[in-house]
DNA sequence: CGAGAGATCCTCT
DNA sequence: GAGGATCTCTCGT
């Protein structure tokens, strides 16, 4: 598995969002590794995308690193979870893609540990899970994606790729109905 | 099994 | 001081 490079990010975000899935992202930590296979994503596109965090441009302390260039980390912490994005777009084009769900492939054991002990398909598929089980935090915020304690690989290249509408942005009006979360059809890691 | 509420923390107004 | 790109448990059917 070769570690994707920046150039693999310099490609438009809806394609990213699709390329990304089969890629697998792994986190290294003192505890150990865990690596899972990106089966879920959506595209969040900045300015002319309500509901994004950089909606409208908006350039804060937060949402800063989507103006840089493809190939970073963006956390966020919401409620009691944390969860990961990969910043896409060049650089001044604040998006980016969230990462929704992988499935398990190295540290399993690390990530029932750190998850509780629950069937399999649990451990990882949801936006809030999957960085609990990987052992990802805020403190990965702003990260380069090619170099350790996290970075993405190439993986395996899925079969069939489904796209639908994004979950959980029920307040943004009609950018809820836009098609830009994708996921590998048939996969039963995917969050929904 | 579906609906609903609480958890609990950071960011911006 | 409000609210959010979520998760989990509880309660009622």
């Amino acid at each position: 598995m070769d570690i994707l490079h920046k150039d693999f990010y310099t490609q438009p975000t809806l394609d990213l969002a699709r390329s990304l899935l089969g890629c697998q992202l792994i986190k290294e930590t003192d505890e150990g590794t865990a690596s899972g296979y990106i089966v879920e994503t959506e595209a969040y596109m900045g300015p002319r995308d309500r509901a994004a965090h950089s909606f409208n441009n908006l350039r804060t302390k937060r949402t800063e690193v989507m103006f840089g260039p493809a190939g970073y980390v963006y956390t966020y912490v919401m409620h009691t979870h944390c969860l990961v994005n990969v910043v896409s777009g060049y650089t001044g084009d604040p998006e980016a893609v969230l990462i929704r769900a992988v499935e398990p492939v190295t540290g399993v054991d690390l990530m029932y540990k750190r998850r509780g002990d629950k069937k399999e398909k649990d451990l990882t598929n949801g936006p809030g899970k999957l960085t609990k089980a990987l052992g990802i935090i805020k403190d990965d915020y702003g990260g380069s994606l090619d170099t350790p304690p996290l970075y993405i690989t190439s993986g395996y290249q899925p079969d069939n790729i489904s796209q639908g509408e994004r979950i959980g942005i029920g307040n943004s009006g009609e950018a809820r109905t836009y098609p830009w979360r994708f996921w590998v059809t048939g996969n039963k890691f995917v969050s929904r």
